[in-house]
Parts: C-alpha cells; sequence; structure tokens
DNA sequence: GATGAATGAGGCTTCATTCAT
DNA sequence: AATGAATGAAGCCTCATTCAT
C-alpha cells in the first residue's frame, strides 16, 4: 500500500502515483456529484475513470481515505482563493462582503466539486459511525466569522448581536446559497451572493 | 399488500393495522435519530420495535413508502402547530416573528423526530436516484416566506430585497438552527430563536 | 440475525432453525477436514451443503460463530462421554488410563469431526488477529490432569515429578496421537491408547 | 526469473542474489513469528525488508518456494548444531537426554525462528491443497527415534515397547513444549527440557 | 536487477425483498 | 396478520501475480 509512506510527512509519491490518485480524485467528485454519494461505489467511480477497480484500492487505503482525500483538495482550493481575497481587507463590513463574494466567485466555476463537496460532508461517517463531517467540522468557519463581528462590534459598525448565532446563519445562508444554485443551476449565483451581502451588512449594522 | 389500497385515497385501513404503522413509523424515528438513516435497516427498525422484519415489508411497500410517511406523519404536526401560532397576525415582522418563535418552541419538544427528519430528508432518494427532498421540497417554505415578505415590503415595513434570496436565507437559518442544537444539545434553542428574530428583523426592514 | 437472540440465555431457536444450524455446522465440518480451514470458505461450505451463502449469513452473525459453534458441538461430546468414562474411579493411575482409552474409543467414530476440530483450534483467529484456541486454551485440560497429577502424588502412587511440565506431555501426545491417526487412518488408534496408557503409567508411577 | 536456473542442482546464484534471499528469508521469518502465517503477506514481508513487493517474485518462483527456502534454511541449521551434540555418544539413553537438551538449548536463542518454523508447519500446504509438512514430514525424526529405541532394546536399557508410539509421543513432547515457551516466554525451557529427559528415560528404561 | 503499477479473483458482510406457512 | 426463512445482489477489501520500464 502506497499511502502508508506518507506517515514521515514527506512526499514520497512518484509523478505516475501523483497523476492516477488526482485522477481518481476526479473521477470520484464526477460521479458523486452525478449520483451521490451512497450510489458512488469504488466500482463505479474507476469503471467512470476506465480504469480497474483494484487501482483504487492500490492508491488509497480504503474509501474512506479517497473521500477525505477529495475534501482536501477541493476544500483547500476554496480557502486559498477567497483567503487571497480578503487579504489587506480591514473593515469588517469589507472582509464580510469579500468572503460572500469571493467564495461565490470561486465556486461559480466549480459546480461539480462543490455538489460533490456537498454530498461527502453530509454523509461521509467514521469508523465510529458518527458523520466525519457533521456541524462541529464547521466550527473553524464558525471561529473566523466570530473574528470578523468582534472587530465590528469593537469599532462600532456592529450592534452587539450574539456571534455564534450570526456565524450559524450567516454559514448557512452560504452553504444554502450554493445548494440552492446547485439544484436550480441557471439560479444567478453572483446575484445571490450580492445580495446576501446586503442582507448581512443590514442585519450587522449598527 | 395491504397498501394498495391507499391508491383511491380512501383510508381503508383498520385500527390494527393504523396502530402497526403508527409502531413502526415511530421505531423507525427513534432508529433513525439514533444511528443516522444509512445505517438504519429494516432488520434494526424491527428488531428495535420487537417485530419481526416481514411486518414492515407487509405493511409498507417498501422502505421508500415507510420513509414517506416517516416524513407525512412528522412534517405534518409541525406545519399545523406552527401555523395555529401564526393565525390572526397580521403585520409581515410579527408573522416572521411568530413562525421563528413558534416552530423553535415545538421542536424544543421533538429533538429526535427533527433529528430524524433531517437525516431523511438529507439521505432519500427516489428510484430515480435523485434526492426525494432536496431543496426543491422547500418550494412550500420558500413560498409561504415570499408571501410574509410582500406584505412587508408593501405595507413599508420592509425595503424591497429580493424575496427569493431572502426565503432561502431565512429558511436555511431556521434548518441549521435546529441542525445545530442537535449537535450541540445543550445549546439554547430558544435563545438562538429570539435572536434569530432579530437579525432578521433588522435584515428586512426598511 | 437470529443469533442476537441468545443474549438472555433462553433457547428462542425454532425447531427449523436448529436443524439449519446443525446442518451447517455439518457442512462445515466436513468441508474442513476435507479441504482445510484454510481453503474452507463460506461459499464453499453453503455449496456442500446445497444451499445459499445468504443463508449462513442468517444463521450466524459470521464465520467466527460459526467456527465457534462448530468446536463448541464437536468439543462438548467428547468432553461429555469421556468424562462418563471417569466417573467412580479413584486411582490417579486409573483415571489416567481411562482417560486415555475412552478418548481415543470416543474419536475412533469421530474422525472428521476430528480433523476440522484440530484445523480450527490451529487456525482460528480472533478479531485481535491473535490466535482463538492457541496452547492457552488447554489450560483447562492441564489442570484437569495435574489434579490427577497431585492426587497420585499425594497418595504415593506417583513420583514427585514437574506437574505442569507432565501435563503439557501428555495433553500433546494424545493429540498427536489422533493428528497421527488422521494423516495414518489404518493406524490402530486403540493400540496407540493402550501403548500411551503404559508408558506415562512408566513415566508416572514412583 | 533467477531460480529456474535451480533446477540442474549446481548453484548459480551471484552473490548478491544469495544475499537479497537470505535477507527476504529472514523478513519472512519475522514476520510470520509476529503476525502468523495468513497474515504474512509478500506485501508486509517487503515492507519489514524495506524492498519493493517485486523483489521478492523476482527472486522467489511464488510464495511457496520462499516459505519453503525459510524452512530449509532454518531447519537445517537445527538439524546440523543438535547433530553435533549427539556425536560420540553411544548409550541410548544418554543419546535421548543429548537431544532434548540439545535442541532446548539451541533454540532458547532461536525463538523467533522457532515460532514462524512452527506457524509454516502448520499452515503452508502445496498446490494439492494438502499439508506440505503435515505430520509426515516428521517421519524422518521418527526414524531417527526409533534408531536410537532400537538401541536401547537391544541392549536391554529399554523395556520392548513399540517404537512407533514412543517416537511419535517423543516428537509431539519436544515440539509442544517449544510451543508453551513460545505461548509463555517466561517459562523456563531449560528446565523443561531436563524435566523431559527423566520423563522419557523413566518411560523408556526396563 | 529492481520497481512501481495494475489486475482480477475471491472472501466476508449487509440488506431489501420475496415467499411459504 | 404475521413470521421466519431464504435469496442474491452489491459493496469493500486483500492479495499473489504479472508486466512494462
Amino acid at each position: 500500500m502506497r499511502s502508508e509512506n506518507e506517515s514521515d510527512g514527506q512526499k514520497r509519491r512518484s509523478f505516475i502515483e501523483e497523476a492516477r490518485r488526482a485522477q481518481i480524485v476526479a473521477s470520484a467528485v464526477e460521479v458523486i456529484a452525478e449520483i451521490g454519494f451512497a450510489q458512488a461505489s469504488l466500482a463505479r467511480i474507476a469503471q467512470h475513470a476506465g480504469i480497474s477497480k483494484g487501482v483504487i484500492s492500490y492508491h488509497f487505503a480504503g474509501k474512506d481515505e479517497l473521500m477525505v482525500e477529495v475534501v482536501e483538495r477541493t476544500y483547500g482550493l476554496i480557502a486559498e482563493t477567497v483567503g487571497a481575497r480578503m487579504q489587506g481587507l480591514s473593515s469588517a463590513t469589507e472582509l464580510l462582503r469579500a468572503y460572500l463574494l469571493g467564495v461565490a466567485e470561486h465556486m461559480r466555476g466549480h459546480r461539480t466539486q462543490l455538489a460533490a463537496l456537498g454530498e461527502i460532508f453530509i454523509h461521509l461517517r467514521g469508523a465510529d459511525g458518527r458523520p466525519r463531517y457533521g456541524i462541529k467540522a464547521n466550527e473553524e468557519i464558525y471561529r473566523a466569522l466570530e473574528g470578523i463581528y468582534a472587530l465590528g462590534q469593537e469599532s462600532g459598525e456592529f450592534w452587539h448581536f450574539d456571534r455564534r448565532v450570526m456565524a450559524v446563519t450567516q454559514a448557512s445562508a452560504v452553504d444554502n446559497m450554493f445548494a440552492y444554485w446547485v439544484a436550480y443551476p441557471e439560479h444567478d449565483l453572483d446575484a445571490h451572493a450580492r445580495e446576501l451581502a446586503d442582507i448581512f451588512e443590514r442585519a450587522c449594522r449598527s
């Protein structure tokens, strides 16, 4: 099993292995986005990639590792892109708007990945049977948003709402914006994001 | 199979059959809430109810029909209760607040059902493989909220936001409030609902 | 899964289930004796019994449970038969002879079961990967033999040898007598047992 | 494949190949002793040796050939060592004692190899599905012991017991002494061997 | 000589469903 | 009305072996 080599933190993956992993991840994304997590068996993912079922087992320790890698690759890209857009902004209002518009703009070009990500977040469970990415996995996002709110409340931009409730609300608004867009592809995602920015600006400002 | 009789819309179910269906539905709710939709096999539901696996097959055409019935029974109860609380109110602001507080109060006593409902909404798929209760199943709620928003916008209470976006946002805020509470049982649901009412009042008012 | 009912200690098995379990156990014994534990897949056991593979899964929680049941049924019968033959004897020498001759006589009519039992003892491993019936499973036999030796040493029949070493030696002598007989069916088992009784009488007597 | 050259009986192996084979054999011994024959896949043996899986396939015709080589190397060493210790002795009693003490002393320093050897003896099967080293593989030992017994019976040291039964018994006593020691590492192997020598002296002497 | 990659068979398990009683 | 029994498909995983580089 190739994947055991990772333990020392060094990337020991050959070029070809990296390519295969990427290919398999891409295939998984497409299959999951199309038929849903529960129906996305390794057999189907392999078939869609035009490879043997065993290849996946060779490159990944198991289905879980594959799914986690899908999440990491996809999610990492998002965080990177959006984070860059928020660089240099200082007012809480600007930060929130940049976040909303940025994440929407990035996702506009990655609908399949978005759909797959959502499926995995919802369905993937750990060996203990509990969701691997449940609500609790949002903690990082909640903290980040709460930080921005605290900034705004200190500067007087925002009123003294409960930051946790606001964070949960705003995060869910973003999640559902995407879910709505995945369900209704003709929906104008950018306009939705702008409207959301307006709504939360009003909801937060003092 | 008994269930074939339902097609004509008449209730032909005997008392005993009705009782069995209710018992099975209740068992399904508990099992799903505890171990999740994916792990809730008919065998486990039957075992938890203390009955034979075959009984479920006898009373329900299949697993799907059982799940649909779980949703209908549980969801119907909510709509009924919350609808009653909104009766007689006229201002849009009041209606929204009544809705938020009402649904939270009702759910506070039905956490198991809430958790099961969420699981089924997310997981259940039709014979075509597409989600049976996806975002599109929210259409009814969206319409209802949009109606209230239109009221408020006409009366001048609300500014002229995009009603669909606001509906999607508010519905998601409610859904996630519950999801958060299911994950963190010690979370103060009523306080969250009140805060949410404040937030959306600010977000909507002109 | 039927087998979950056992927990309360009551036998809730229907007649037909009991028959099936017996049939499956018998099939497992025959297959294991013939082709060995490692090759005895559930598929082959089912095929040899003329039933579907799923039937085994229905009646047994898993392969492990089946194997354990094979051991219990077979081993229990031996202990019962041999125990009865030793009843009423008092001198240590007599007890040892009765044990050796008794177990041999019983086994003479159960060679297939003996072979299967040996295979399972050697091969079966628990979930932790360690042998389920290793040497340590002989502890009970060792204790029983040591009891007899202690009797003989107190009465003066036996010299003061190390009881544990003698027990390990005698138990292994019996095990290998059977293994030899399984390998060489024409070998005279009863004569071997009588010779063994003579050998250990000389080895023990003071 | 290199190994095809062996057929003519000549050693055509290069130094490096010989080293590799020894390394692989050593790795196999360690892995088998630790996790058991059934779990000792080629992948694990290769990983433990720090080499690629393919190397094993390159140097050995298959898993079977590797296992056979493990046995031959390990077993050969034992026979050599113990044989040397018995050189020059003449009385049957002395020979048996030297054998028992010698093999125990040698094994005391080779527990890993002993454990691996036991695992292979028990598990390895030929292409026909029958055990490659079953009881029948003990024939050589039986013959050797029988030779000593014949010596003792002729010289009058021993009574006229059945030599085959005694050989099977004594061989099994030695095997199980080791198995017991592998299971209970703190067990005093040498003391066990001395006790065994006493026991069999009493069992054999006229 | 050595390696990484790929394969395909075979194993165990789970499960919704069907059926005879 | 209910049950226990049986089925067969599908899923994931392991592994010895083969092959191109």
